[in-house]
DNA sequence: CGGTGTCATGACATCGGTGTCATAAGCTGA
DNA sequence: TCAGCTTATGACACCGATGTCATGACACCG
């Protein structure tokens, strides 16, 4: 491979005019620039990355690890595949900075991390991202003190500067909005409860409640996932079957998220009961493939993971280029309502007042 | 951040005796080797593979191109997003290899690979894989001669090496399977005419029902895809209702990918019919998420994304140290038959001898 | 005891760029 | 006409590793 110094000869020129001539950091003469182009072009010169950082010691490169990848075979349970978004708003902004993003992947495995680390810091990344496939607590080797990093969809002990979702308020905005629909019987199949999503959004689910002077009723709060597939479906048609017994049967299911959603629309259809025009149901992830698909289609919560991605990478930018510590808490994000066919209004009412986002 | 030379200096040694502790390429005194690792810990020392690059001329770097990530958003249709796990297997392949990753995503603007490709030659990749969202042909620009390229879901016209899917036997075994559990008037909803994908497998349908001797029915083959998402389920609805009508009505519909047999699922509940006593459904893909979550689990076609991953990346580790040109034929990865509770079987019969992988 | 081989270590050049400084040419204005 | 400035260019050191070669200290052998 062509080098400066090629070029240099090829044009007769020195290898530091070459350099200026790909720099734009000194005047060159109109003759000499056009030379060195030629000599480039005619040679395929590229410049090297490794030598160039060297001399500047700034290797322009980002590191992003992430489980996200490969959680698609393993923990499809848990993880979907839509986390991968958040890797694409992070993409938008490190590619606008001009800078290159590296990714590695886990291949969900934890103790990969440490070794990934290490390469990255090798390579001199100027900042790291370390992306969760789900909202959780995390805990990272410590980094060199001058490589910043920024966690997205996860958080940490030590205050590391994070990127979360706003679970609590994306399940009050679609309580809220059932509830402003005429539904007062709301049930809520949960994901795990040792998921930090869960807490949060039970939270919200109740929030909204308090908000509109109803009743709580724990009858109607039911965990829908299992740690693994074998016998979900089971758990889930005894938790909807118990629900649906009830003295006053809930009007709509919510959903811990749109893969449980799907799943319940083949357990109510096969039960008879026919989404919406019977029981409503709502799911949560916004999973595009699933809510768009879904016949009727899924009214869900948006997790907002490109704009995570997004705000994640602007704060690693904020780091790097400030210098300062970021010490200010979690940014939270919070996405909007999709609201689809598979929820029916139990009586008319004005919901013009809602910020809520209707499609199709 | 250290260098060699500060830890050099902290051991009492020359830097290439702490270069020999590093690369144990030469032998240390015990002495000597305890001293340089005391001082590499204290000064955490990370060696710089800008540097070590420079002079070997090896940067144990591996390029991706993907469009994989970014097409979670746009061409949701098309796309899906199991491609992944082909970026998935190739990382298996490379890590093990001692290279490292970096992935590139063109953020779906084909526009963006030359600068991306750029990136890449300026790091001194020493190979390159491009990723295609689904099976297509692909048209790139040059690289430098001595950086070898792979692509995988995807061909071109100048012989680069390839690694593709087949579709043609993967539709073959599976409508082999359902004429071997009974049925004989086979639907087949395909994906849109301009897809790759679709030629291959209707000439995989067609050859399955050469095999065994089933008459061919044009009025059983309908596309039921359409570029845009407004009005597909009308057409599939309306393509549904045709095949139904007619004086023989299938007994099975076959989906072009598993996102359409969601959709099938729906229509055909919503028109009373039970799947899969009623009429069965079959789907391809094997994209998980779907196919073992919906009710009753899908019986799909897996595309073997995973193993034309290590395919793909494997073809390119041998390109790398061969240095051999590869010109031999695109690599064709067929993927099994997933048997699941969506297809009944019309009549009892002996399918042992089939090689059909059974789930659940 | 001197020659030869192995072990342990260091001096120095080198990879491909860029920062610093020097230098030469051309132009301006008193 | 010459000091003083700008423009255009080159010489050289340097970034942080590693390959090559040299050197000194021993051990072994005949």
């Amino acid at each position: 491979m062509a080098t400066i110094y090629d070029v240099a000869k090829a044009a007769n020129v020195s290898p530091k005019t070459v350099s200026r001539v790909l720099n734009g950091d000194a005047p060159v003469g109109q003759k000499t620039r056009d030379a060195v182009n030629a000599a480039m072009a005619a040679l395929g010169y590229v410049p090297s990355n490794a030598a160039r950082m060297m001399r500047s010691n700034r290797s322009g490169l980002i590191g992003l690890i992430t489980g996200a990848i490969s959680a698609t075979t393993e923990n499809v349970q848990v993880a979907g595949l839509p986390e991968l978004m958040l890797v694409q708003g992070i993409q938008q902004i490190i590619g606008l900075s001009g800078k290159t993003l590296m990714i590695a992947d886990t291949g969900g495995r934890l103790d990969r991390v440490p070794g990934l680390i290490d390469t990255f810091v090798r390579h001199r990344v100027e900042g790291l991202i370390y992306v969760a496939e789900y909202h959780q607590k995390v805990s990272l080797p410590r980094l060199p003190d001058d490589v910043p990093m920024v966690l997205a969809n996860c958080f940490d002990d030590i205050g590391t500067p994070a990127v979360l979702p706003d679970d609590r308020r994306g399940q009050h905005d679609l309580v809220k909005r059932l509830v402003a629909g005429g539904h007062e019987r709301i049930a809520y199949l949960t994901l795990r409860e040792d998921i930090v999503a869960t807490g949060l959004r039970k939270a919200g689910y109740r929030d909204a409640l308090n908000e509109a002077r109803l009743p709580y009723d724990p009858a109607l709060v039911q965990c829908g996932e299992l740690t693994s597939p074998e016998g979900e479906t089971q758990v889930l048609w005894d938790a909807i079957d118990r629900m649906l017994r009830l003295p006053v049967p809930p009007t709509v299911f919510c959903c811990g998220n749109d893969r449980l959603a799907l799943k319940v629309y083949g357990i109510l259809r096969s039960r008879g009961m026919l989404v919406p025009s019977e029981i409503s149901v709502a799911g949560y992830d916004n999973y595009r493939v699933i809510a768009e698909t879904l016949y009727p289609p899924l009214t869900t919560v948006e997790l907002p993971y490109t704009a995570m991605g997004v705000r994640a990478a602007q704060r690693l930018i904020g780091l790097i280029s400030g210098e300062g510590r970021d010490d200010s808490a979690p940014s939270i994000v919070a996405g909007p309502v999709h609201w689809r066919g598979s929820v029916t209004d139990r009586r008319p009412s004005n919901v013009s007042q809602l910020k809520i986002v209707r499609e199709e």
